[in-house]
DNA sequence: TTGTCATGCTGGTCTGACCAATGCCCCATT
DNA sequence: AATGGGGCATTGGTCAGACCAGCATGACAA
């Protein structure tokens, strides 16, 4: 297989996404809380240089997303309701103990959601979808074990936990699975390889790639009992790295 | 207890809204498929007769929700990872029967969710938030019964499952179940309620409020297998409602 | 056939203007 | 003193028109 150049991405930001960013920073970051009233729109293209078309347009984007509220003749207001937001952890600027307890609890509603599809697929998966399944996971292995590893939102394994949820044939599962992915942060691999210790990266990237084929080959012979507990073990492991990343182990009350 | 008089919302529609609620509908309904081109800005600007800000907005707006991507240059296009939208029920033209089946498959999934969210509550909840739990089950006791019934995605009843998936501590789950909760219809009920026969709304109408506190009880005293086991039966009778209202019942391969 | 370039399209951004709703202060009425 | 009305400043909502940069197409030259 050639090592099939991947360069892309000149990436070029927006006016309108750099303000949306900017926004979502400092509410994720506290500096404006839930009720709390933004500059007016007149006030941001004076403090941000742009046009008020930006501006709105970044505020329209964010209105749609729940953070924020527009009320005509009183301002825009950061939503009161922001616990709908989807929690962004891996960001800097939190302590270690606290993003071993983020990690640890998203693992946790995984574990609920994805062990239920998994065994779901298992049950009810056609000939063609498990087919599909098999590519991806095939794809993943490439991928993970002698391609650039790089856990994206779009990635093959992030491909594959989707291809499960859509595979129990139930429309409801998906959206619930992508937004638990979203989750992870990009660069929580990295990190954690760089700070663990033993079993170096690649053994555990090997470990990575056997469990999920334990997940494929439960689902492909439609053991669903299998499938789930591939899963828990999946999470299980998740679980074990967080705690060798970032301390904690079991010796905990 | 004053009957409290409430009107409010005259609900004016803005002109962005109004459009985004137009195009998501067309693609909802499949007038356009992920991958389409939508007409280009100037064109839509003749089509509503609105300004390119107001289209802009809009557009804006459905890109933040992942409907649609603009590449400048070419067009703005429905995305085609749709199927990471949440499904629209309760929508008009779909058959009886698959608005069945959505339904319990939705109900499938707030079971695997809403059941763990009940248990871990119990277990983890700290005495304000029960409190707080018990002043929102009230609220949803005394609209249901009292007041105008009228399920809306910022109801009590909303608030109520939504404060059981905060209570577990673990903020993954609140958008999860936020998610779900966003999928069911608002006019799921009146629809229910025309098309029953036997058991009055009322008498409906009751249940749900005994199951409802059932579910707050054993979470105020901590019993997490009483709490799930309450949800599922919530998860239960709402299945059982659905079937009485849009038929199939267990006579079912 | 290949490479170049002009052209017309598209989205991205900016400017300036007007409207409607809201909050606030002042003041006349009661 | 309390109430209510009227003006005024501010805010978001909408509109119109303009310019730029990127892309696709096709004519045309090498």
């Amino acid at each position: 297989m050639k090592p099939e150049l991947i360069l892309e991405q000149p990436r070029k930001v927006t006016v309108v996404e750099s303000i949306v960013e900017q926004i979502v920073r400092q509410i994720q970051a506290g500096t404006i809380s839930p009720g709390d009233r933004l500059p007016s729109e007149r006030q941001l293209i004076e403090i941000l240089r742009v046009s008020r078309s930006s501006v709105r347009e970044a505020l329209q984007g964010l209105a749609m997303m729940g953070l924020i509220e527009s009320r005509p003749g009183q301002g825009t207001f950061v939503s009161d309701r922001l616990h709908l937001m989807v929690p962004n952890i891996g960001r800097a600027g939190i302590s270690a103990t606290l993003q071993r307890d983020m990690r640890l609890k998203l693992i946790e509603v995984r574990r609920t959601v994805e062990c239920t599809t998994a065994r779901l697929a298992a049950e009810r998966a056609g000939d063609d979808a498990i087919a599909r399944l098999e590519v991806i996971f095939a794809d993943y292995r490439e991928t993970t074990l002698h391609g650039s590893y790089q856990r994206s939102l779009s990635g093959p394994h992030h491909d594959f936990h989707i291809a499960i949820a859509e595979m129990t044939l139930n429309p409801f599962y998906t959206p619930v699975v992508e937004t638990l992915l979203r989750a992870i942060p990009q660069g929580l691999r990295e990190t954690e390889f760089i700070t663990l210790g033993e079993p170096g990266p690649q053994h555990i990237l090997q470990v990575e790639v056997q469990i999920h084929q334990a997940i494929c080959e439960a689902i492909a012979r439609r053991d669903g009992v299998a499938a789930a507990a591939a899963m828990e073990q999946h999470m299980a492991f998740e679980e074990r790295l967080v705690h060798q990343a970032l301390g904690g182990e079991a010796a905990e009350g």
